[in-house]
DNA sequence: CTGAAAGCGCTAACAG
DNA sequence: CTGTTAGCGCTTTCAG
């Protein structure tokens, strides 16, 4: 229908401006919605751009602008299911907003400030720092440099990084509350990495909840990292404090847990009930059934791509989102052994 | 120890240069290893960069050399944990090689096409498509604009789109063999979405050996997409061909599959053998203990790298690397119902 | 081995 | 509204 370029030399703004004997100023203002340009013209322009297949080139424009356009998104090991939906759910959002994603995945061990001159060097606009260390004489030589940091799911004490997270302190409460109406009385804890601040905060949450309707808490375990695994040993180690329910620093380590309650023969929930933390796909799956907080993943995604790259330096710097009590089998002895449909259980029933 | 700039405004090679008064040409050799510059005087410009923090700019150099040393990640939802791997040893495979990952997340549905501008804008080096599907057309464009295009996992018929992927045929055979050195006699697949490659090379094989060794197959379902739920339905289905044993596309599959055959009370393998495909971390847990092919992710990685950005323009533009067979409880009949230990199950046995 | 000059592709300030 | 001019930060001939 039209005709193609076929050589491998990419086209400039000079091409179209020549061809249509205009300056290069005006293509580019024909590409810039903000300039001045007359319709007709901004028309003609476009029009032959893109029977050339003209696109204006991103480098030559980041030189000049010092905006690259582009958001680095740091993060660590996505051994938990829950990063990978977090990384998928910011690059769409940045990209609606006209933002391309750099992905930095650490190595195991690495801290983020090996990897800070290569993001540096290409200009980032911002950086979305996901489930990563950053020191906080590195974070604050990033603000000195203009550039915007914001943490996801992270909090950095001492240092005023932006971030947005999840209600955790919030969520663990629901969790007690929830328990307790469900008769739970002997209420335990299986934390995971010492060092994150979810971690931190949803203990946090649960002692004090505990603490403010008077319920001992049946004992709880440190974790050295946050896997299956690691929640298997949890409930093994947790069984002997004879629990009526436990609460998992999230869902991958209440799956194992649950797979190691199973095996000692306490029956899930109504032995011993259990909750997670995240929502990650494989709670809902039936084998699994597993209460949980849901995290709002777009809502949040959503608050950090406004901090990163929007300039509406508010007040809100620590956005923080309530998360969902999503009640499965594995905490609800109303409904357990209660009749299966023939459909997987996908959906859940919601408190009221 | 050292003094360090606090202005916002970023150094370059012009800053370092003036201050030992030589040239900006000089500052960019001595980053240059290749470049011939005198030693001493080398280290006198890296030692005045360091001190300052001046690191070259990457947009000006891309500007320069029409190389942005950005390699582009595209894939599509990463509903299936296994992709959430494949990205993490890309993008780390990539590093290692002094790349950056640009990432693009496809929305359901939307195809490459659609996105190919804003690659192109970047000077993306090469692009890396992982599950996604692009049209030849568009492939064969990118092939004219002189960047090279990857597939991982994907083929691309008609097209002489260089690729990596598991032996998908190859890991099927080796199922069938499995299976049926089990004693089992019933072989059913149940099959993932028609139109991606991996999909039909592991029907292909495991229809392809059944043949050879003269057995019929059990059945076999078609599925819209490749989720635990599409696997739960499918094993539902497939129980009305009484099949002993199910090659399910996928590990999600498998384990929405097995989820079925459970509530059906069929047991897992006793009754029915159940094999799935990836090797996804969900696979290892005790819960599922799910026998399956593992993809070589790390030399598959580094394959796609290689076919990237080295320029190693040899023969090999189809690089296929075999799968493992890694069999566990759910296709042992030998071992079923045998006693456990105390750790979990991340261990499995391997076939002799 | 080093310096000078040119230019990658683009946008922005300044005139008209 | 449009053209001209001047760089953004870097590498790369080309001379010396």
């Amino acid at each position: 229908m039209r005709d193609r370029e076929r050589q491998s030399r990419s086209l400039t703004s000079h091409d179209v401006a020549s061809m249509l004997g205009v300056s290069r100023s005006m293509v580019s203002r024909a590409f810039n919605p903000a300039a001045s340009v007359a319709p007709e013209m901004r028309k003609r322009i476009i029009d032959a751009a893109t029977a050339l297949g003209y696109q204006p080139n991103a480098i030559g424009r980041s030189l000049q602008t010092r905006s690259s356009k582009i958001v680095a998104l740091v993060l660590g090991t996505m051994e938990n299911p829950f990063y990978a939906q977090v990384l998928e759910r910011l690059s769409r959002e940045l990209q609606l907003a006209g933002f391309q994603s750099l992905l930095f995945s650490l190595s195991p061990g690495q801290d983020v400030d090996s990897q800070l001159p290569f993001l540096l060097q290409y200009n980032v606009d911002a950086v979305v720092i996901v489930s990563a260390s950053i020191s906080s004489g590195v974070a604050t030589r990033w603000i000195d440099s203009g550039r915007r940091v914001v943490l996801f799911n992270r909090t950095l004490p001492g240092t005023p990084l932006p971030s947005v997270s999840c209600d955790n302190v919030g969520g663990a409460r629901q969790i007690v509350d929830h328990l307790v109406a469900q008769g739970c009385r002997r209420l335990a804890f299986a934390a995971g990495r010492k060092d994150t601040s979810t971690n931190i905060e949803r203990e946090r949450g649960f002692l004090s909840r505990l603490a403010e309707i008077g319920m001992p808490f049946a004992g709880k375990t440190d974790g050295e990292h946050c896997t299956f695994n690691d929640g298997y040993k949890a409930a093994v180690h947790l069984l002997d404090h004879k629990p009526d329910a436990i609460f998992f620093a999230n869902d991958v380590m209440a799956l194992g847990g649950m797979e190691a309650l199973r095996e000692r023969g306490a029956r899930v929930p109504e032995d011993i009930a259990v909750v997670g933390f995240d929502d990650i796909p494989a709670a809902a799956w039936r084998t699994n059934s597993l209460s949980t907080i849901r995290q709002p993943l777009d809502q949040m995604a959503a608050s950090a791509v406004d901090l990163a790259v929007q300039d509406n330096q508010g007040p809100e710097l620590k956005v923080i989102h309530p998360g969902t009590l999503v009640v499965r089998d594995s905490s609800d002895k109303g409904h357990a052994a209660a009749g299966r449909g023939d459909a997987p259980a996908e959906t859940s029933r919601m408190p009221v």
